[in-house]
DNA sequence: TCCTATGCATAGGATAGCGAGGTATACATG
DNA sequence: CATGTATACCTCGCTATCCTATGCATAGGA
């Protein structure tokens, strides 16, 4: 289960925390949620790629129990748009949740 | 601005109140959030058909101020779904909240 | 008379997310 | 040693959602 348009938003909050690599960061939104959200594999690499290609984050090589990963920190524009997104979330699940009733 | 996946449940809220035409729900989906939400009509009126082909709204034909207008009211099969959408709402957005901050 | 709001509808395009598949390594279990 | 599971990265094709643009038609105000 999902909601579509928040990843971007996760997953810069993710990297706000720590820089991470890819698989990481859906466990970390997947534990945050306690299991409620739940972002496939094949959703999140390409939104990865998308956040990157926008300059929002950035790669770099790591090495982690021996083995070679790719991992991510958030940029400076990054940030900019993470509070930019979180406010946007607010008005908009607000608007959502004074419809449908009392979350 | 507006919220992906949103639009059925809101769809069906209005219906609950009162059976209504077209565009008479996407207004007062906009009124209700005080404009933050808009959808447009290229996307209100297929989703309100699918509705109908789902069973879950049901159409007829009514007249006001002399014109012909497509009414909808929400069926049986409606109200169930409407529950469950109105519940998922509240787990996800609980979920994103608890994520990206207090709302 | 013309513009705006109302009212319904479809077509074309963009994008998000999903399922399924592929590749590869580490580690535990049998 | 073999097999399975978790980790880790990636891509392709599909569907659903939403947008813009466009078309048609009427009512009422400027």
């Amino acid at each position: 289960m999902n909601f579509k348009g928040t990843l971007p938003t996760l997953i810069l909050e993710a990297l706000e925390q720590e820089p991470s690599h890819g698989y990481r960061i859906a466990q970390r939104i997947k534990e945050r949620s306690h299991g409620v959200l739940d972002f496939k594999e094949g959703t999140l690499y390409p939104a990865l790629h998308k956040l990157d290609n926008e300059g929002l984050v950035e790669s770099f090589e790591g090495i982690e129990k021996g083995r070679p990963r790719r991992y991510y920190r958030i940029t400076e524009s990054g940030h900019g748009i993470l509070a930019k997104d979180r406010a946007e979330w607010r008005e908009l699940s607000r608007a959502v949740t004074l419809i449908l009733g009392e979350a």
